[in-house]
RNA sequence: CGGGGCGUAGCUCAGUCUGGUAGAGUGCUUGCUUUGGGAGCAAGAUGUCGUAGGUUCGAAUCCUGUCGCCCCGACCA
């Protein structure tokens, strides 16, 4: 891509309406476009993003032998009657169809998918299984905040397993507890931890959320040295000691990026899906369910890792691998230079944006560092005068001290190769 | 849904109190100079002042309705 073709804008100077860091450096970078309060295009560059967040999502949750399905976004009143969810939530949009039938967007899926999944389970055979799928999803919420962090159209992962035992359940539970830290490590958060939570709207005894533990976070949570962690909405008391070891609470604020339930058999007792068992008789089976917020972990990303000239991915998120910037001299020696080197490496298939444009230096490298690219290679008289491309990085939690900072001119292409496979495996 | 605030050029805003027919900065276009952290000079384009109605000789400005957006609260991933 060369930038000038790449439909983003980015803006200069004070962004209106956006008050967290992350929010204001989302906007200016133009990887999100509010459409309406609650709605946002994602763009070319925050939609690459997003992309590349459920991209490790999928491995991880393909890992731990998840299926991928895509459900309805849409979906009719009568399977949300069978629960008692139709008119038991509040955020629910409904509307009615042109036949009259009811509507609603799905907030979440556990109906549907428990719909599905009894339609194909007569025996413990099948069992465990795991669907999930990555899909947008609507709540009307009352209030929205801080661009992507709580929004009414947002783009969630969400898991669904059903198990014969409560221990099958726990041990699946574990499973994916466990593939939820590799998924946050790998998108390059870095101060993340599980806490206890409510269950809510969605039912069952036992329930964690993954938190990014920051300032601009909706949610307090109370941490103790023995291992307790706890949302306040769990442990909403007067004290402010620690049920397990009586110490006192430390109070932390917190983004919640990820949630994950045992939820038992509510909806599958209630939706009577059954099968049969080893001995011959019918069971109802445990279900558990699992839940990743895919914009809202790209805005926790850009909270948590940015400085004051933009956000810093790292190589498995970041929107572009490489960028190139050709700098202008009188000669014209960078500028063709830059670009051969970009037909290069388009053609060898590495994700990289060219600025060639008739600009200044300083607005080149603004501009790079709002997309941040984690390699920039800059193609200048200067550097082409020694033989060589200068490289600059700009990389989420990675030590960069032990890279080269400039290429060869011939093996410019193999070393940037090189150093996308070393910024991967860290 | 309660409380507060705001809608004027692509963006950030002034002008509204005290009515007289549209501004600044930045961005954009063209030319020349410049070119390693958002350059300089010159020329140029850009608005039904959110919207509907009312008052008035005259409304961005006053009045009423309505829509949208931001912040705080309650609700929630």
């Amino acid at each position: 891509m060369k930038i000038e073709n790449l439909c983003v804008r980015r803006l200069i100077g004070d962004v209106a309406g956006a008050t967290t860091r992350g929010h204001k450096i989302a906007v200016k970078g133009g990887y999100i476009y509010q459409t309406f309060q609650g709605g946002y295009t994602l763009t070319p560059l925050g939609w690459s993003v997003v992309h590349k967040i459920e991209n490790i999502i999928r491995e991880e949750m393909n890992a731990i032998d998840g299926q991928e399905i895509l459900m309805p976004v849409v979906c009719t009143a009568d399977l949300w009657r069978e629960t008692g969810r139709y008119d038991a939530m509040s955020v629910i949009a409904k509307f009615k169809g042109a036949s009259g039938a009811d509507y609603l967007i799905c907030p979440t899926h556990e109906e549907v998918v428990t719909d599905y999944a009894r339609s194909v389970l007569t025996s413990y055979r099948q069992l465990p299984f795991m669907l999930y799928q990555i899909q947008t999803k609507f709540r009307d919420e009352l209030r929205v905040r801080a661009g992507l962090i709580r929004t009414r159209e947002f783009i969630m992962k969400d898991a669904y397993s059903f198990h014969e035992t409560q221990e099958d359940l726990e041990q699946y539970y574990q499973r994916c507890f466990d593939a939820y830290y590799r998924i946050f490590r790998r998108c390059g958060l870095k101060d993340f931890t599980d806490v206890l939570s409510s269950t809510g709207d969605m039912g069952g005894k036992i329930a964690h959320e993954f938190q990014l533990i920051n300032e601009m976070g909706e949610d307090t949570l109370y941490i103790c040295d023995c291992g307790f962690r706890a949302n306040k909405e769990l442990e909403d008391t007067d004290s402010t000691k620690c049920p397990k070891c009586g110490k006192e609470l430390k109070k932390v604020r917190g983004i919640e990026i990820g949630n994950i339930f045992q939820l038992g058999k509510k909806y599958t007792d209630s939706m009577h899906m059954t099968y049969t068992a080893a001995d011959g008789t019918e069971q109802t089976p445990i279900m558990g369910c699992y839940g990743i917020g895919v914009g809202r972990t790209m805005a926790a990303i850009i909270e948590e890792s940015a400085d004051d000239n933009g956000p810093i991915w790292n190589m498995e998120t970041a929107p572009f691998a490489v960028e190139i910037i050709g700098l202008i001299d009188k000669e014209n020696k960078a500028l063709p230079i830059a670009e051969k080197i970009y037909d290069e490496l388009r053609r060898d298939g590495v994700d990289v944006l060219l600025d060639n444009r008739d600009a200044r230096a300083g607005e080149k490298f603004a501009d790079a560092d709002l997309i941040a690219a984690p390699i920039r290679l800059i193609v200048s008289n200067k550097n082409l005068d020694n033989d060589v491309i200068e490289v600059k990085y700009r990389v989420n939690d990675f030590d960069t001290s032990a890279l080269p900072n400039e290429f060869g001119i011939k093996t410019c292409v193999s070393d940037v190769k090189n150093t996308i496979t070393k910024l991967l495996h860290k």
